[in-house]
DNA sequence: GCACCCGCCGTACTTAGTACGATAGGCTAC
DNA sequence: GTAGCCTATCGTACTAAGTACGGCGGGTGC
């Protein structure tokens, strides 16, 4: 029964689990994984620390949830789209959601218990492989090939020494002026050569590597027509 | 108090950084990253708790240490082979590792300092392809999609809700009788129909990728005669 | 033989997860 | 309406873990 609007000033909107879910997120987008405690994640929600324990049972499953959570931002294939425009805005918006929240790719090697958004999204796309014709063997290697690939990238990404994207010069050239000394030439020539010119993004990397996968893939299909 | 003679007891093999992160892995491997403390890394030592911060700063030195020695372990390519030779016995060594020590890989999302094993690795990949004719943008491309491929198809293992290789229908069967209400018709499918079948070993799907992807990038070299 | 240094340790402070039970504010049954 | 109850929240407190700080003992250089 709502009555009055004072009733925020007096009570603040619930905690349900949702809500401690994504306050969770907040949290550990804002300061990663590691600035996520019960005690923070309280303050943030306004809340005392053990008031959480009635929407989760312990920490863990706030971790489950919140790994979950990011499954859910991933965009499932859509039933319009031919196979490889539904594998590649799959891959890119799963990239894109781990790179928004870097410390799931953290995660995913602890949480062995998948959540229902994460199995709904492989059953999405192995669903979408099947229709566009692959047998169930070629699925099988075509999503792992696929997911590896993905997961992969999104953890290389992340564990670059820098963040941001045009940071990568200002923060790698004293670094590899420490290498010049010789230890790693060939690091030194990439770098240098390449990875440090102007316009450089190793985002863009992803692209060639899902093409290739994705041409290579077609040519095992029944009928490659399309 | 007693200075007494058993001196013996009292003279163990001095501690040593190396030590710390050798007991430090093995506790890891033994238990999980989370069983890792300073305190069971110290008993396991035979040892108390602060002589460890002699030898590493703190447990940060600690995380990146061991995921450094893990990349040790990592196979470099040896000059008598050829590229693709190269790539699939470097790729394999280190999906073993990663599967050793499963753990790592979820450190490394968020350590980014890499020591000296780490960029030693980076270096003599990147050296070997570009001794095998590739340009320097396409070792970059080749490289970022093998390193992606592997590291995500060690995180997939890692995730895996079982943890041998037989044991596979043990564990899945129950879970899919519960899915079987239908709401994951299509994993459902893959599972039965193939995943849970008797030889099944996910391991093997590593080489059909990494063979999709070692074909496809030997047509990108200039020249594509090995 | 002595002072010094180095590696080890005892103590203790701080932060984090969470068990246990209390409580408050509304809601049900009469 | 009112007694009791239910549920979400909270207070307290215990345990585990990281680690600062300073002590100590035994081996070394002179």
């Amino acid at each position: 029964m709502p009555k009055s609007i004072s009733d925020s000033a007096h009570h603040r909107t619930p905690l349900t689990r949702e809500r401690v879910l994504r306050g969770a997120v907040e949290i550990a987008d804002a300061g990663g994984i590691g600035s996520l405690t019960i005690r923070s994640l309280a303050q943030h929600l306004g809340v005392k620390p053990m008031s959480v324990y009635h929407h989760v049972a312990n920490k863990d499953e706030i971790l489950d949830g919140i790994v979950d959570l990011v499954f859910t931002e991933i965009e499932l294939p859509s039933a319009g789209d031919d196979w490889r425009t539904q594998m590649r805005r799959r891959a890119n918006s799963a990239r894109l959601a781990l790179s928004r929240h870097p410390w799931a790719i953290g995660l995913m090697e602890s949480r062995t218990t998948p959540g229902p958004a994460t199995l709904r999204h492989h059953d999405a796309v192995i669903g979408a492989l099947r229709a566009a014709g692959f047998t169930v063997e070629m699925t099988a290697h075509a999503y792992a090939l696929l997911d590896s690939y993905t997961y992969g990238f999104a953890l290389q990404e992340a564990a670059l020494p820098f963040k941001g994207t045009e940071t990568v010069a200002g923060v790698a050239e004293p670094m590899m002026r420490q290498f010049s000394a010789g230890e790693y030439p060939h690091l030194v020539e990439l770098a240098t050569d390449h990875v440090l010119r102007p316009g450089y993004d190793f985002g863009n990397e992803f692209d060639f590597g899902l093409d290739l996968i994705l041409d290579a893939l077609a040519k095992s299909r029944p009928d490659p027509s399309t």
